[in-house]
DNA sequence: CGAAGGGTTGATCTCTGTCAAGTCTAGTGG
DNA sequence: CCACTAGACTTGACAGAGATCAACCCTTCG
C-alpha cells in the first residue's frame, strides 16, 4: 500500500464512505470516474440531523451541496404571517442545493433522522464546468424534480382531503418499496414525515389530515399500527382513494 | 449571392427567422454558434396556434421540441373525472418539451394565440450530446421552471382565494414589463388567459376567480378596463394583496 | 336577430378550518 | 415504581371560505 494515486484504480481504491453510498450509483456521483470521486471526496464530509433541524437556510448564501444519505429532507417556503408549504421531499440518493444560484428560495429542514454527504460549492461547481455527464446528471435531477412538483400541484389545487391523503400515503409507500408487486399484496411502511409535516405537504390542517387518516383507516384502506406505522392491505385500493370522486 | 455555404459566417448569414428571434439570446438557441444554429434551422419550422389548441399531448409519445415565440402556453394536468390544474405557463423565449423523455406526463395547449419553432426530438437530442453549453441552457430552464413551479404550490396549499387571484395578477405584470421601475407607477396589461383558465392555474372554479376580481376592483387595488385588459395603478398595493391575511 | 361563449352576481350548501377538549405515549424526576 | 409533563395525535362542535347551482349580462359572429 502506498498512499501515492495509482493509475488503474480498483473499486477498493474509491474512498470508503462511497463504496455502499447509493449516491454512488443512482446519485450525481455516478456521473463521476474513481478519480474525480477521490478529488470530491477529499473535501466531503458526513453529518447526522436531528428531525427538524434546519439544513439549508433560506435567502441566506449557503457554501455547500449535499447528498441525501439517509433520512427524508423536507423543502419548505414560508409566509411572513406563518403560513407554510412543504414543496418538496428528497430521499435517499437525492441531491439537495440549488445549482448556478447562491441562494435557496426555500429552505431545507430534516423530517426525520437524516444523514447528508456535504461538500463545498465551488469544487462541484468547477467539476460541473469541467464533466458534461455530471451536469447532466443534475439535469436529470432538476427534471425529476420538477415532474414530482407539478404532480404534487395537481394533488394541491383539485384533490379533496381524503384523495390528497391517500395520495401522500401512496406516495411514501411506493417510495418505500418501489420494487413491489401490484398483485395486491400488503405492504408496510413507516411515515417519514409526522401530522404536522403531512399537512404542510398537502395544504390542509393537522386536524383534518388526522380525520382523513382515520375515514381511511374505518373504510379498511390502511391500517394504522401506531401514529408512525402504516399497513395498507390492498395497494389498488390505495390508488382508488387517490382520485375518488 | 451563392447558395453553397461560406466559411465564415456573419450574423446576416444566420436563419432568417433566427435573427430577431428571443430565443435566439434569451433561450437555449444562445447557447448555440452560427454554424450549429444553422444545422438546427434546417429542420426547425414555424407554426400557429390558435387559443386552445393541443401542442403537446400527454401519455403519447412526442416527435419535437418547441420554443415559444409569441403567445402563451399553458401545461395542464388532468384527472378522470375531468378536474384540471394548470402546472406551469410558458411565455416568450421558453423551451416547450420534455428533454430525456419521450413521453409527457402533462399536456401544452396554447391559452392565447401562439407562434412556435418547432424542431425534431433527435435532432435535438444529438446536439445535446455534443454541445454542452446547450444542456447547460436546458438545465437552467428546468431550474426556473421548477423555481416558479414551488412558487406556485405556495400559493395553491396556503393562500386564500383573493390572495391567489392577486398573487397570478402580480405573476403577469411583471412578466409583461420586467424592467418596470418600482415607484408606484401604474402599469396596464393583457390577460393571456380567460377567467376559466386562470381558475385552472389557482385551483378554484371561474365564479371565486371573478368574484375575487370584483372584490379587487372595489378596493381599488386593480381596475378592470375590459374582460382582458387590466390596470394596476399602484404596484405595491397588488403585492401587498398577495399575502395579506 | 338569435345563438354561443365569456363573464358576473346571487342564494345556498358543504368541506375544511378553527377552537377546544381529551387520549396516548415517551420521557423525567422524585 | 409512580406521578407529572410535554409532545404528538384524535375527536367534537361550530363557523366560514369557497363550491355549486342558477340566473343574468355583454359581446361577437353567423
Amino acid at each position: 500500500m502506498s498512499d501515492t494515486p495509482r493509475r488503474d484504480i480498483h473499486n477498493s481504491d474509491l474512498p470508503i464512505a462511497c463504496r455502499a453510498c447509493e449516491a454512488r450509483h443512482k446519485g450525481i456521483c455516478g456521473a463521476l470516474k474513481p478519480d474525480q470521486l477521490l478529488h470530491l471526496a477529499k473535501h466531503t464530509n458526513r453529518t447526522n440531523h436531528t428531525p427538524d433541524t434546519e439544513l439549508l437556510a433560506s435567502g441566506e448564501d449557503s457554501h455547500h451541496y449535499s447528498n441525501v444519505i439517509k433520512g427524508v429532507v423536507k423543502l419548505t417556503k414560508l409566509m411572513a404571517d406563518g403560513r407554510q408549504q412543504i414543496v418538496g421531499l428528497q430521499f435517499s440518493p437525492d441531491f439537495l442545493g440549488r445549482p448556478f444560484r447562491k441562494q435557496n428560495d426555500s429552505y431545507a429542514e430534516a423530517a426525520n433522522t437524516v444523514q447528508l454527504c456535504s461538500f463545498p460549492r465551488n469544487v462541484l461547481d468547477d467539476m460541473v464546468k469541467q464533466f458534461p455527464d455530471l451536469e447532466h446528471r443534475l439535469h436529470e435531477q432538476a427534471l425529476k424534480q420538477l415532474d414530482e412538483a407539478r404532480d404534487l400541484m395537481l394533488t394541491l389545487g383539485r384533490k379533496t382531503a381524503n384523495e390528497k391523503v391517500a395520495t401522500f400515503l401512496h406516495m411514501i409507500a411506493i417510495h418505500n418499496d418501489p420494487e413491489l408487486e401490484h398483485d395486491s399484496q400488503q405492504i408496510e411502511f413507516e411515515l417519514p414525515l409526522k401530522r404536522a409535516d403531512i399537512a404542510d405537504f398537502l395544504g390542509l390542517t393537522i386536524e383534518t389530515v388526522s380525520r382523513q387518516m382515520t375515514k381511511l383507516r374505518k373504510a379498511g384502506i390502511i391500517d394504522i399500527r401506531n401514529n408512525r406505522t402504516i399497513l395498507v392491505p390492498d395497494l389498488e385500493a390505495l390508488e382508488d382513494a387517490c382520485e375518488s370522486l
